[in-house]
DNA sequence: CACCAAACGGAGACAGTCCCCGCTTACCGT
DNA sequence: ACGGTAAGCGGGGACTGTCTCCGTTTGGTG
């Protein structure tokens, strides 16, 4: 269903060379990287970019899909490796490790974890939503995190948190305070 | 040592009207509405404008000072009417409700809560420091909230569950029950 | 009422986005 | 091998926004 013909071979090699220089662009760069300058380095005219990738989430996207399916397999490797709490624990900081250190990430993040239509559909959403949709439920079964609060739910928290986080300036030893604070609640006393 | 000598009157006349203007205009098209339209509807040139207002940090800050004054303010209310736990709870239920329903607010909170020195100085970030930093410290002595968190960290971790709400496109259920899961730990068991 | 610093304003340089459409070229059938 | 054709290219250009520079105007004094 997605081809109805094989890429033509020019197209397919623009098509890579994009993905790579934007990978490069967005790291380098941040979310806000020049479009256009993206295509001069990839060596293709600004018309060809667009015509691949009409926005700039779907860009954004395509570079990123290895790293978030990445993320996806994670998630059940976590999960056999730890019990249920600490996976999703553990799994939760590095979602959020990426979201703030790989520039351009949290953008992408940010758009799966929306509510409405448009956004549900992107791969990257149905990834992540599906990998924290697994380890959520296993953990409430383990009775490891509260039973009334939906996996989407979790995602955003988390990636509030993360933004926090990176409001602080944060190195990774404060994503872990914030995540164990979100965790833990406020309201407990003192440690 | 603001004023080395008052302003003169047009000066003061456009500097007041490209607040007002600026005000409207962030409301309608949020945080980035163009700068020169907002120098065209208020009647004067995009030169003047900068002068009065280097950055668009600048004027998003002068055009919301009123309205953070007033959470300031209502901080105190607060701490007299309610109990020290309930107090800080509202509060930041209010600030998040304005991060999300006032246009171009998010962005003026968010750079008030950065680590960073410059953004340190600004009047907002010195009055909502305040004002959390007095609720916080109200409520841990109460024993209402653990007290191994730095007042910032309060804030900078209700900001980003302001942001988690809002990415939920969230009402003031939604707002509150967020907080009220930061407050109480994902990790405790069902309601 | 004349002077002059303070303040104005808008043209214009620059950067980014995105579309349009004439040209090129990879791929097929012969 | 080779020509036809549609898929694909690419960059010019319209548009929007930012921010600066500098000639002109104007409010407040002495």
């Amino acid at each position: 269903m997605t081809q109805g013909r094989p890429m033509r071979a020019d197209a397919r090699r623009n098509y890579e060379r994009l993905l790579k220089v934007a990978a490069e662009a967005f790291a380098e760069h941040g979310e806000n990287a020049s479009l256009d300058d993206i295509a001069k380095r990839a060596g293709v005219g600004s018309g060809t970019l667009y015509r691949h990738f009409p926005t700039r989430q779907a860009l954004l996207e395509a570079a990123y899909v290895d790293r978030i399916e990445a993320l996806g397999a994670r998630a059940d490797e976590l999960a056999k490796e730890l019990a249920p709490g600490e996976a999703l624990a553990e799994w939760l900081y590095e979602l959020a490790v990426g979201t703030i250190q790989v520039r351009g990430m949290k953008a992408l993040l940010g758009s799966a974890v929306t509510d409405g239509g448009a956004a549900a559909l992107t791969v990257c959403g149905a990834v992540v939503k599906g990998a924290v949709a697994r380890l959520v439920v296993a953990a409430q079964e383990a009775g490891a995190l509260r039973g009334d609060v939906e996996p989407i739910e979790v995602l955003r928290l988390a990636h509030g948190v993360a933004s926090a986080a990176e409001l602080a300036g944060a190195g990774e030893k404060e994503i872990r305070r914030y995540l164990s604070l979100l965790g833990e609640g406020l309201g407990a006393v003192g440690r």
